[in-house]
DNA sequence: TGCTAATGAGATGTAAAAAG
DNA sequence: CTTTTTACATCTCATTAGCA
């Protein structure tokens, strides 16, 4: 996948958030009023299981952990956006795989994106631009594409000062 | 900055060999003769789609499995009802051969469809969609059109992983 | 603080199981 | 077999909460 870095550098995050969090948790437990304290209605336990229900560990594993969809992963994310909004689940995980998200995560975000277009809230996000590569024939049609290959495949040439991406 | 990623790569990869690569391998491609140009995912695998990767294989309790039956072979199925709709034993080993499911499962549509048209809910199921080609500014209504029409005039990049077809 | 990823409730469709 | 019920999968909608 063109964005396994990409992928890493989201886990990452993830770990890092993870482990910062052990020991400093101030929100924990933390429930709206309105919300309900059941777990989802079919009695699928959602929560970690609580058969030990002392519940003395308590550990601070509550935190909600937020992906980072990168860049460049949004204008992937855009473009498949703008072929179909409503992409079956076979098409989902091709998407998935290919941005290198997990499914769920991409199946919430064109949830989300879904509903931000209905509410009028949609922004056009990749740039257009299909270019050549200038050190190889790759062809792109984002910018932010270009952009990530030149710094995966040809760092070097780009450091030095050889091109402007632009 | 896009080079930022790179630099974090080494450690990364680090961390990630660490990690227990939490691929999900969807690979399960049960293969009908109809249709062999798409990979059926219809098999047998928990989905229970929440997040936590638990597909740790040690569920005890008794999972329901559901089929998914794809677009495709519902199509294939609706046309086979409407010639008949309470097939014979040998009809139903066929169409289960042909459509890649298994007997029971397809015995089990048929009296479903069939208790769904007497309580009149009988879906005219038309595969509209109304999407544009992603290579050529074509426009299409129904869905096979422009699979037709993606195989016959991209199919290139199609192989290519650049689009999927459904 | 704004944007948005994630969550949960409620609705819908339907495959599978149970009842008849 | 049919009818009814259960449970799973996925959607929308409203909210909550994390990060730049």
């Amino acid at each position: 996948s063109p964005f396994g870095i990409l992928q890493q550098h989201a886990q990452l995050q993830q770990l890092n958030a993870n482990l910062t969090d052990m020991g400093n948790n101030p929100s924990t437990a933390i429930q709206h009023p309105l919300m309900n304290m059941l777990n989802n209605v079919a009695g699928q336990k959602r929560k970690f299981d609580d058969d030990t229900e002392s519940d003395i560990s308590d550990q601070p594993k509550d935190k909600r952990l937020r992906t980072t969809i990168l860049p460049e992963q949004l204008d992937y994310l855009y473009q498949k956006y703008q072929i179909e909004s409503n992409p079956s689940r076979k098409m989902l995980e091709n998407i998935a795989r290919e941005v290198g998200l997990k499914k769920r995560v991409v199946q919430v975000w064109f949830q989300n994106t879904r509903a931000r277009e209905r509410k009028g809230q949609f922004r056009a996000h990749a740039q257009v631009i299909n270019k050549r590569c200038p050190f190889c024939p790759a062809l792109f049609k984002v910018k932010s594409a270009l952009e990530s290959h030149l710094t995966a495949k040809h760092s070097d040439q780009c450091a030095r000062g050889e091109i402007n991406i632009d």
